[in-house]
DNA sequence: GTAGGAGCTAGAGCCGGCTCTAGGTCAACC
DNA sequence: GGTTGACCTAGAGCCGGCTCTAGCTCCTAC
């Protein structure tokens, strides 16, 4: 537990957190901070370590999608200290929900991206097999041109 | 191959596409559709399920974050018709990388929001149990209530 | 013949999440 | 003592992607 007092200026958290220091009084304003973000002399804010590891978990819960609201709500939680920690959890879980959802739905798209992928692939290939003397064949595509579709792609 | 030629309404369309009326006005506009949305009677929109087949392909490009500009410029690949098959695939394979890549990013994220799960789990597994009459066990949770962290946290 | 419902266009509005601007303070350096 | 640079506040602006509104045209049914 090193240097837990260290203290930082908006620049410095923004290096090394990769947020902006616009996005970090926003942040502020929208009250994603645990504790209130302390004020040294000028009024300038004045961040600890602690406020820094916050921020890496806020951002990789922003990275997945957490709504900043859902955000405020997890911080308030936290805020208020001991004997919350069901609602957390309730919070937390909701998330994991909706982070393993939208891997599955991507997952889903992702095959129709590597399917459409493969055609035009296996379509390029011929094409170049065709280039050199052999035999031809027409060939249909992933997307023809709309009106002639129908027996297109879908596996 | 049946029914090629099905004329749709624009209602008909927003209901088994799922998108809105606006929506669709609004892909229309953004030049979304491989070919134009053709007119009926009145200047009424009128679909086929050539249509309705490339919207579908479209929701599921979207939904796994594909940006409009690069739906457009796909739909003007195939617009243009044979000849860009490479342009079509380094378009999909880009996007490809771009769902998996955000696939890959999902999945860390979930790691740690599947350990903090875990982490109130036991917290409260362990609450539970020391209401009955057995030993305690002081335990640091997930997030302290930050300006304390380090050390004390739960009682 | 009039009321309702679906559609049309052009354009404004909204939401989330920042991002930027204007105008100012303060401390440090030359 | 003037310049620079980091910071401050309040508030405007922007971007992507829709969504909604106003005011109009049709068609159908009562």
């Amino acid at each position: 537990m090193a240097d837990v007092t260290a203290i930082l200026s908006i620049g410095q958290v923004a290096e090394r957190t990769g947020l902006s220091v616009h996005a970090l009084r926003f942040y502020e304003q929208e009250g994603v901070f645990v504790s209130p973000v302390r004020r040294g002399p000028g009024g300038r804010r004045v961040y600890s370590q602690d406020d820094v590891d916050w921020l890496t978990v806020c951002i990789i819960l922003r990275a997945s999608g957490m709504p900043l609201p859902a955000l405020r709500r997890y911080a308030d939680l936290v805020r208020d200290g001991a004997g919350n920690e069901g609602e957390r959890l309730a919070l937390l879980r909701e998330h994991h929900e909706r982070v393993t959802g939208q891997m599955g739905r991507l997952a889903q798209c992702l095959d129709l991206i590597t399917f459409k992928v493969g055609l035009y692939e296996d379509l390029l290939d011929q094409d170049r097999r065709e280039a050199e003397p052999d035999q031809r064949r027409p060939s249909g595509g992933g997307d023809v041109p709309a009106s002639a579709a129908g027996t297109s792609a879908r596996p």
